[in-house]
DNA sequence: TGACATTATGTGGAATTGCACCTATTGGGG
DNA sequence: CCCCAATAGGTGCAATTCCACATAATGTCA
């Protein structure tokens, strides 16, 4: 039997959703002042375009289970800050979109984000991010 | 504004935690025989010693939050697998360990874990894993 | 020793996660 | 046009996550 302190050491799997929890705990306290968590920020960030993103294309786009967002919107939507608009030709299809709240707020986190992000990159030190997510990217298809 | 493609491919923290939803996904599947989660696993791992842990000094070695760990426990608790003992000095504390049913349940489940661990590291290639693991932890401290 | 900070842990609530299962719409053959 | 597979999405359930708050035991210092 392998000695338990070495699974820690050993477990990619642990080891992602480690720095997972953190990481996302710094972004959080970066973000703070606009009250949004980690993946509140990255749904809001990907809807940052024209035309309204279908759910499941948005899903598939952030790597994320459908449901999942159908949850996550949630919140979203009950502070106003997204809305969904039908499709015109497919009524199956939910489009989703900032609503101005929305925009005026992820505005205001996008500065919070750069500097958590230089933070990032600073702690990366010599290694080259791109690189790096590359790699995570092969480890996971 | 930063184009919504950008945030996606530059946000460090979006993509850790996408990698550890895949990933958890992968080892959980691996894991499926004997029923555990990502999480579940690692919990049932880091008791596999002599002592029986205290439940903060075991959360703060999984990185973890110590209610989080209070709540992940319970499943385990339910299915018979670990048990928490009193400790013999300080009536605080809660120490935690293995089950016979909770250890066989491991034996079984390590060799499932080590070929999930085959494939990341096949899947990380050139990269070494101990090289990785200390860049991402100085990433998150 | 008695007040008080510290330590170890639990609970409630909200969000995140994903699986199994369900509904509704669409697009094709026959 | 009708049957039916494929597609888009939602719900229920259980687990994971963490914050704010609460409780209980311990240690310390006047």
């Amino acid at each position: 039997m392998i000695a338990a302190a070495d699974f820690e050491a050993a477990c990619v799997c642990q080891t992602m959703r480690r720095v997972a929890r953190r990481i996302s705990k710094r972004y959080e306290e970066a973000l703070r002042p606009v009250a949004l968590k980690a993946g509140q920020f990255t749904i809001l960030a990907a809807l940052q375009r024209e035309r309204p993103a279908p759910l499941g294309a948005l899903a598939a786009g952030l790597g994320m289970d459908r449901t999942t967002l159908t949850k996550d919107l949630r919140p979203l939507e009950r502070r106003g800050l997204v809305t969904s608009v039908a499709d015109e030709k497919d009524a199956r299809v939910r489009r989703l979109k900032l609503t101005p709240q929305g925009q005026a707020l992820l505005k205001k986190a996008v500065p919070l984000w750069q500097a958590a992000q230089k933070v990032s990159h600073e702690r990366l030190a010599e290694l080259d991010w791109p690189d790096l997510r590359r790699a995570l990217d092969r480890l996971v298809e």
